[in-house]
DNA sequence: ATCCTCCCCTAC
DNA sequence: TAAGGTAGGGGAGGAT
């Protein structure tokens, strides 16, 4: 049934032969005649901020002449975001741009499978006037989008004629079509733009500013997945705040604990339906049962309750007429008049049906179409999602009044290990559950089904065979005899594609199932889920209940409704999806630190989808991208969706699905999370029957005891105010800010142990959590051993709530200790201001306490470094920094305090040749090449005639070898000590002249310090236009195959990096020096040792002018001949 | 070996 | 019309 997805490489590079038919003698030429301008531009652009965004994630390729030149299209594009390559990027270039294009390029172009986009210049510069990013495909070099995109435009056009023809009653949407095609038309002359946008519009149903707000109202699935998260939450919010208290549990405890007929008098107050006699033809054995747990009462007896039919039984609440029909609810009314054949079947989907319409083989989630056929008579019902809350949440505070081990599934289902309570109140499973069924059918109306086996799996194949409307208990002795006559696709985990995979080795029971050897599933399935497979035909689950959930992604998607017109309408939407996500992570309280992209674009060939506005048959993508830091912002992540948007080079308008998900999460930052009352609040409570009592009860303890625990935490007063919720709120908002610190520096602190020992650290996690099997979070304190001796109490609490929220129990092994480096990182560019300079105060702290100290070494190997700089940018006057310059006022004053003096003193002057160097912008760029480095100084000699690239593996040529190590003696004499090796390998490296840059630099004799510099800016503006996984294997290249160190590589890579935090690169900076680090660890050779400190150095000298503290980089280096 | 990314699959 | 979301387990295959 249903349409899978056909797999796809998203990254396939099937551009080569494009590269290839290229001519590239056109841009040797362009590059050579205007070398000079570029390098005077590349001045420009690299230290200036970007204007606007519109182009990111665009890179161009200027192909031929063009009207505004290249170098304009350059600075355009630079100073929106965008990014110039002066070489087309098989794999980075996102289209090209020309003017003209002879007929043979066009010809080859037209050949290749997956041709960039071929645009007018006018695409850039329009983009700019209009400040959004137009549709490309509006300015298509070859006008004629008949000839160069035939499919695209016949499609829609026959697709339209379709439409007329098999659907003449949908005027409207003809209409859209309509609309669309002729605008197509227009678009492809390229003529009023504006009117085109304004009115296909009107076409994409996700345009509606209220789209999503709309779509999510009535979306089913939105609802069940966010009340099923929020029961989650709710469970482990209740167990928090719970005082080890069961007002249900307390009730059955008080009843006469002896004949269990009497308690079923007692609750069964209501229930008269055909389960009864399920409860006592259970009854002789479960007795024996019970009383054999309860001597060992080592044996688990796990619930599974599953509210029946339960969209259905809500809904019928207020339509008890209905009872005994086939009900199903569904969006469409499924008005089935006259016969069936002419009318088109309703793609309505059906949330849930009755069992009377299951007799006829209706299902949940099937077209409602296809449920008329099977059942004629069948009645629709409308949702009522309030409802189903209010119900969802009577289900959950019953179960909740007798205890806590509750593993929520969804909002009518949970797991509960139900031991101690069989145990306390010396109960049968069955007594049990009839007790709560009878109760929830009171309270709610609505039936429910339970089953009771000693693990999850046999509890809930124990409730498969209950329902409707009545429980079961799954002995251990029928087990197998069960599990063997049902069919393999009963087994939980097991769907379309599993069962479909056995079927074809003619497995259809677990009776088949059975007979297969576990090797042959593990090669079929994989080795968990072969595995997996052959326990549960068994009865076999070893799984636990998930108690202390945790949850590991936020996301939101929306496949329904999706028709873009172009690239902008998907980039509004991007940023509404966005917004969405960020409300989300608020509301969850957390941030994360990757954000994926899920799209889904039409099929090639898919026809239009039978479900209006559905997605249809589709081909799915992901990509996602790492942050440097934990985020909640939508603007943040509105800017990485679109950059992952503009990196499919997809035709928007086959785009039918898009979803945002954010992952990497990290412990909530405050730890009370939302209160009881919030969900109260959120719940709205209506209809809670009379008899909730108890439920009452429960709330207002659970609240008390809220407030109680906030109090200790807070070590203040011994008051407990009952209610006065405006204190209180002034209170816990304190109490958080407080607690939000107090666990950073606790992250810090043990951040930095695991670092310096990652794998020590996590293996003792693991086996904690292995042992701690229930919730009991104290065994976790020693892993979390204090940072300081102050609040020990206080800060054990925070401990305890951070390791809650960090390991939950059952996740053993999944989770890890987040690296010291990103933490930290995270943790200063995040906080505010005043709790950042706490983090410093800390953080100086440690540096003067303890010697083995991580950020100690980073801080004496700055010291070091000082011997070796060369320090002519030294102002050894300038003792006061502080309040005296305008330019230091980013910079952290407590940490600058902190600095050593001629760190100090570099901070200052950069930021006052920052400050002066408003005038030509070159000088900015020399203040940090030149003087920085001291290599282009006058007094030295010009190279000698001598060729090389980036590129690591090839070698310089014996003269400028020479030539460079004598710069660099001079310079920055001890750290770059490069040995005399080769004089060798000369000319045949100028014919290498493949390069990972594609950069291949002439020192040129004749070549003066200008051009030295220009040389060393080109470079690093290849590097700034490399994405940065092929910086990250340069960089790997660079160090791993050289035992020297190149100083034009060094300086190329110091300059570039040192111009990453201007460029807010971060999270990039933070990749390649963490790549760096870990390479040049493993080299033998101290100079390369040397060499990292100072480009650490370099680099934090930039952070602090720019973000005014340091970035965390690993610094430390284990090699014992430099220290 | 272990991690990471990009999927697929499943459940409600 | 119809409202095909969302979170988590896990596998394949590449990088480290
Ligand atoms: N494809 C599906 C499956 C379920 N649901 C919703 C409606 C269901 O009422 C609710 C609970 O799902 P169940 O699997 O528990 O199904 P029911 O409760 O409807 O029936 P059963 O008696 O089998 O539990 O989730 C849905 O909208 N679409
Ligand atoms: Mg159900
Ligand atoms: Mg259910």
């Amino acid at each position: 049934m249903a349409l899978r997805n056909k797999k796809k490489s998203a990254w396939a590079d099937q551009r080569k032969e494009l590269l290839y038919a290229m001519d590239w003698s056109d841009y040797m030429t362009a590059k050579k005649a205007k070398l000079e301008e570029q390098f005077q531009e590349a001045a420009q652009s690299e230290f200036a901020e970007p204007t606007s965004n519109i182009f990111n994630g665009i890179a161009i390729f200027v192909n031929g002449y063009t009207n505004p030149t290249a170098d304009e299209l350059k600075r355009l594009m630079m100073d929106h975001g965008g990014i110039y390559h002066h070489y087309l990027r098989s794999k980075t270039t996102t289209h090209m741009i020309a003017s003209n294009l002879p007929y043979t390029k066009i010809v080859s172009y037209r050949k290749a499978q997956n041709p960039l986009p071929l645009c007018k210049p006018e695409w850039i510069t329009d983009s700019i006037k209009a400040g959004k990013l137009l549709d490309y495909r509006k300015y298509l070099l070859y006008s004629q989008c008949t000839e160069s995109q035939p499919s695209l435009f016949q499609m829609a056009k026959q697709t339209k004629v379709q439409d007329h023809i098999t659907n003449n009653q949908k005027s409207s949407t003809s209409t859209s079509y309509n609309t669309k095609t002729n605008l197509k038309v227009t678009n492809i002359h390229n003529k009023m733009s504006n009117n085109v946008e304004k009115s296909s519009e009107e076409v994409n149903s996700a345009k509606n500013p209220e789209f999503i707000t709309e779509f999510y109202n009535n979306s089913r699935l939105h609802h069940i997945s966010t009340m099923g998260a929020m029961f989650k939450d709710y469970i482990n919010e209740l167990r928090d705040a719970s005082d080890g208290k069961f007002p249900g549990l307390e009730a059955l405890k008080k009843q006469p604990s002896c004949h269990k007929n009497d308690k079923v008098i007692l609750y069964n107050t209501l229930n008269n339906s055909d389960s009864e006699e399920d409860l006592f033809d259970d009854y002789s054995e479960p007795k024996i049962k019970s009383k054999v747990s309860l001597s060992s009462s080592t044996i688990t007896t796990i619930m599974h309750i599953d509210m029946d039919c339960f969209f259905v039984s809500v809904g019928l609440r207020k339509h008890p007429e209905l009872k005994g029909f086939p009900i199903a609810v569904a969006h469409a009314k499924g008005n089935k008049q006259g016969s069936s054949n002419d009318k088109i079947e309703s793609m309505s989907e059906v949330a849930s049906c009755s069992y009377e319409a299951r007799k006829a083989g209706v299902k949940n989630g099937m077209f409602l179409g296809k449920a008329l056929k099977l059942c004629p008579n069948l009645k629709t019902i409308q949702y009522d999602f309030e409802a189903y809350k209010e119900v969802s949440q009577i289900l959950y505070n019953t179960i909740a009044s007798y205890t806590l081990d509750i593993e929520a599934v969804s909002c009518d289902e949970m797991y509960v290990d139900c031991s101690k309570i069989l145990q306390e109140t010396n109960l049968t499973p069955m007594e049990f559950a009839t007790v709560i069924r009878n109760q929830i059918k009171e309270k709610t109306g609505c039936t429910v089904s339970t089953g009771f086996g000693e693990n999850k799996l046999q509890a809930r194949i124990a409730t498969k065979k209950a329902k409707p409307n009545g429980q079961y208990f799954l002995h251990g002795n029928e087990v197998r005899s069960v599990i063997r006559n049902l069919s393999v696709k009963d087994l939980p985990g097991v769907g379309y594609s599993i069962s479909d995979k056995l079927s074809q080795l003619n497995v259809k029971t677990c009776g088949d199932l059975e007979v297969i050897p576990v090797h042959v599933l593990q090669k079929e399935f994989g080795k968990k889920t072969g595995q997996q497979l052959y326990n549960m035909c068994r009865g076999i689950d070893n799984s636990k209940l998930n108690l202390e959930h945790v949850r590991k992604s936020v996301s939101a998607e929306v496949n329904y409704g999706i028709r873009f017109k172009d690239t902008n309408s998907a980039h509004t939407f991007l940023k509404k999806l966005s917004e969405e996500v960020s409300d989300r992570l608020k509301k969850n309280n957390c941030k994360g630190k990757c954000v994926t992209l899920k799209l889904m674009f039409k099929s090639k060939e898919a026809p239009e989808p039978r479900k209006f506005m559905g997605h249809g048959i589709c081909d799915t993508f992901n990509k996602s991208k790492n942050l440097i830091a934990h985020t909640d912002d939508s603007v943040i992540i509105a800017r990485e969706t679109i950059n992952l948007w503009n990196q499919f080079n997809q035709n928007p308008e086959d785009a039918r699905g898009i979803g945002i998900q954010i992952s990497k999460l990290e412990s909530k930052l405050k730890p009370s999370g939302p209160t009881l009352e919030t969900y109260f609040n959120k719940m709205e409570v209506k209809n809670v029957p009379a008899s909730t009592s108890l439920n009452h009860n429960k709330l207002s303890n659970n609240s008390t005891s809220k407030i109680q625990k906030v109090n200790i935490r807070e070590v203040t007063n011994n008051e407990h105010e009952t209610n006065n919720t405006n204190t209180k709120s002034d209170t816990i908002k304190e109490q958080e800010k407080f607690l939000e610190k107090q666990i950073l520096l606790n992250k810090m602190n043990m951040n930095r142990c695991s670092y310096e020992n990652p794998n020590k650290q996590e293996k003792q996690e693991t086996k904690l959590e292995n042992i701690v099997a229930t919730r009991n979070i104290s065994e976790n304190k020693p892993v979390a051993n204090s940072s300081s001796n102050t609040s020990s109490q206080l800060k054990q609490m925070t401990h305890l709530q951070y390791f809650k929220q960090k390991k939950p129990n059952n996740r053993v092994g999944k989770m890890k200790l987040p690296d010291i480096k990103e933490i930290d990182l995270k943790v200063l560019i995040e906080l505010p201001v005043d709790i950042r300079n706490e983090i410093i105060d800390q953080y100086k702290e440690n540096n003067e306490n303890e010697n083995s100290d991580e950020i100690l070494q980073q801080e004496s190997i700055i010291h070091d470094s000082k011997q070796n700089e060369n320090v002519e940018c030294n102002n050894p006057n300038e003792t006061l920094i502080i309040n005296k310059d305008i330019g230091f006022s980013q910079v952290d004053p407590e940490y600058l305090a902190a600095l050593p003096d001629d760190i100090k003193n570099e901070v200052k002057s950069y930021c006052d040749a920052k400050k002066k160097s408003k005038v030509p912008v070159k000088n900015e760029k020399q203040n940090m090449a030149l003087k920085r480095w001291n290599i282009f100084k006058p007094e030295k000699k010009p190279l000698k005639n001598a060729k090389r690239k980036i590129n690591n593996k090839t070698k310089m040529q014996g003269k400028v070898k020479k030539e460079t190590k004598l710069i660099v003696e001079s310079s920055t004499s001890k750290i770059l000590n490069k040995n005399e090796t080769n004089a060798d390998i000369p000319q045949q490296e100028s014919q290498t002249s493949k390069s990972t840059l594609n950069a291949t630099v002439y020192f040129d004799p004749s070549y003066g310090i200008k051009e030295h510099n220009e040389i060393l800016t080109d470079l690093v503006r290849c590097l700034l236009d490399l994405p940065i996984e092929n910086v990250r294997m340069q960089i790997k290249q660079w160090v791993i195959s050289n035992s020297e160190i190149n100083d034009v590589d060094f300086l190329s890579f110091t300059t570039y990096l040192g111009t990453l935090p201007k460029k807010k690169r971060l999270s990039d900076l933070h990749t390649l020096l963490e790549s760096l680090h870990m390479y040049i660890s493993k080299s033998t050779f101290c100079q390369w040792h040397k060499a990292y400190k100072k480009m650490v150095k370099h680099i934090q000298v930039r952070m602090l002018s720019e973000y005014g503290y340091p970035l965390m980089v690993p610094t430390f280096i284990d090699c014992k001949k430099c220290t």
